[in-house]
RNA sequence: GCGCCCGUAGCUCAGCUGGAUAGAGUACUCGGCUACGAACCGAGCGGUCGGGAGUUCGAAUCUCUCCGGGCGCGCCA
């Protein structure tokens, strides 16, 4: 609707006066909006405040001339001039009729803008694998699929990807850990160390490699801790881990520590998969660091760069000259010990998206990650691809409350309250609503006390029961022994004539400038809350009347309006990954 | 110290590329079921948009500065 009144006053731009047009040179693209105040129109246009100082003209006068020029259309009932040079537009009734005919013959597709040929890579949560998912993941997981999901109906085409570090320390860490739980379970005993993930899921995995390896990997204590620098608090638990690990790798052997590792890896990615899929969340593609490794990803990467002399060596290791491209400082890509950084493996990764012809590679990554925005770009540029493909979209943090007092979360400690445990509490829908109710940069107070206790008052029920309570009306419909035909509904639709029909209908009509600009801002949160006001809208109304009535011509036409919003929640609701239940 | 983000009603937060009288939820005070679902609706209360300066027809929004809070600044991932 708004473009179709947009497209109106480009033709009145066009037809205006010779000797305005000459002062007003390049002529703006209009722009039109809704109007917050019903007294102001429908729509209104600035129009004529823009074009005053380049015509030097006084706006009003320029607003009549806008007006003179608007060629004649049955979407407009009236236009007017008001206050410094706004022109208002009323729409006739005509014109919102239509909309509703559009909403049910379009259906589910309703709010989807044709296809734009944009193809958009889509990386987000890419938690390390050492752990199952905790809250602050789920945050990352329910935005990412829903700006998935409003990219797609906004016309593009969206890949999903998970990033898995499944290379590098943490994981020879993960390893260790797993390792020494399988020989406790075999009666080692110990004091695990510092550094290690202490979680119980590491116990519960050792649990199940003991009856897929039996005591094959088993060691004796003694040797396994034998001349060991001392780990914390009193010694150095970093250089304990390591050696611990150096010393897995001895014992094992590279195949018997890959097993344990690959082990490890498997369980927890599996259990990572079955969380996101549970919680409605779709990935199209696990992309393995690893792989960059092996398929030479890497090393092209590092042969570029140097090609494009953006390398230099310095006390043993390789640097990238990120300060070229605008980074605060150089950085390390290959190691003095030969080992490329994970920063190198991330410049691989990037720049493997563009050849694989992305257009647009979108990260959601945690707040945390600010900082390694410019460097990614860096390298990007370093190697050919230009700056702006890349755009991040920082998330901030979750913090958890339990009776208002602050949850610790830690993976390593094992003390931190999962995704898992959060859904089983609140329920899929709630925390998918919950997490995307907030501006991305904006922290996120989540008191499971609270979403616990006064779940019912959960703004997603009130949407959900504007939904059932129309399936409601639908059943009794039947029941009462009457029809509805969509068909014979149209001929009937000027009976919708009242005060709160217009406001919903009017709400309705925004659906698809709603799905333009969360997808545009990347802010699935205004869908959110456009559809809580949509439902708001719904239930006033419903007080009000009654829609099952004797006359057939009119309770057409106001099953009509309800089974509009009706398609509209659920489409917004699909869109967000929450139900659209027909009884609660 | 440098960089990024945040500061709007008692509390939690919206506010689109600058637009007309800054909005929701919650809390509190009233009122509404013999109705298609009261998991609902209506009314009221509540603000110097952190402070100050600037840009202009017009600023919560843009610029500068100060104050307060979060995060980052590894040859970790």
């Amino acid at each position: 609707m708004k473009n179709r009144i947009q497209s109106l006053f480009v033709q009145a731009l066009r037809q205006l006066p010779v000797e305005t047009l000459e002062k007003a040179g390049q002529l703006p693209v209009p722009e039109i909006e809704r109007t917050r105040d019903p007294s102001h129109g429908d729509f209104a246009s600035n129009l004529a405040m823009k074009l005053a100082k380049p015509c030097r003209m006084n706006p009003r006068e320029l607003a009549a001339q806008l007006i003179a020029a608007l060629p004649d259309s049955p979407l407009i009932d009236k236009t007017e001039i008001a206050g410094p040079g706004f022109v208002n537009v009323y729409l006739s009734a005509d014109a919102y009729h239509q909309q509703l005919h559009d909403i049910i013959e379009s259906a589910e597709t309703y709010g989807c803008q044709p296809a734009s040929g944009k193809k958009i890579i889509v990386e987000f949560i890419s938690a390390n694998p050492t752990g199952p998912l905790h809250v602050g993941h789920g945050r990352l997981a329910a935005y990412g699929a829903s700006l998935s999901n409003l990219l797609v109906a906004a016309g593009n085409e969206v890949f999903r990807e998970y990033y898995v570090n499944d290379a590098g320390r943490q994981m020879a860490i993960l390893a260790a850990s797993l390792w020494l739980r399988y020989l406790e379970s075999h009666g080692a005993v110990f004091v695990f160390p510092q550094n290690g993930y202490k979680g119980d899921y590491i116990t519960r995995i050792a649990d199940d490699m003991k009856l897929e390896h039996a005591d094959k990997l088993v060691v004796d204590t003694a040797t396994v801790f034998a001349n060991l620098p001392a780990d914390g608090p009193d010694g150095d638990e970093d250089k304990f881990i390591d050696a611990l690990i150096e010393r897995a790798r001895e014992t094992l052997g590279e195949q018997g520590f890959g097993q344990v590792l690959d082990f490890g890896l498997k369980k927890i990615l599996d259990d990572i998969r079955d969380d996101l899929e549970e919680f409605g969340v779709h990935i199209d593609r696990w992309y393995a660091e690893h792989d960059l490794h092996s398929n030479g990803a890497i090393d092209e990467t590092l042969k570029l760069l140097r090609a494009n002399k953006n390398v230099f060596e310095k006390d043993g290791a390789v640097w990238f000259r990120a300060t070229d491209f605008g980074d605060e400082k150089d950085r390390v890509v290959v190691r003095k010990n030969g080992q490329t950084t994970y920063f190198a493996s991330d410049i691989a990764y990037h720049l493997e998206k563009r050849q694989r012809g992305f257009d647009l590679l979108l990260d959601v990554l945690g707040a945390d990650h600010h900082g390694y925005v410019a460097r990614v770009r860096a390298g990007l540029e370093a190697t050919g691809q230009p700056g702006e493909s890349l755009e991040v979209r920082l998330m901030h943090f979750v913090a958890l409350f339990r009776g208002g007092e602050r949850v610790q979360m830690s993976t390593r400690s094992g003390d931190f309250v999962t995704l898992r445990e959060l859904r089983r509490e609140v329920g899929n829908d709630a925390a998918r609503f919950f997490y995307v109710l907030r501006s991305n940069d904006q922290h996120l107070d989540f008191d499971l006390e609270l979403a616990k206790s006064h779940s019912s008052d959960n703004p997603v029920y009130y949407i959900q029961y504007a939904h059932a309570r129309i399936c409601s009306v639908m059943q009794q419909m039947s029941d009462k022994g009457f029809d509805w035909q969509a068909e014979r509904a149209w001929n009937h639709l000027e009976k919708l004539n009242e005060q709160h029909e217009k406001a919903l209908i009017v709400s309705l009509s925004r659906y698809p400038e709603v799905i333009s600009l969360s997808a545009k801002n990347r802010a699935p949160h205004t869908l959110a809350h456009y559809l809580r006001d949509l439902a708001n809208d719904f239930h006033t109304y419903y007080n009000a009347h009654t829609f099952l009535v004797e006359d057939q011509d009119l309770r057409d036409a106001l099953i009509a309006l309800i089974v509009a919003v009706r398609q509209v929640i659920a489409n917004g609701l699909a869109l967000l990954g929450v139900s659209a239940p027909e009884s609660m």
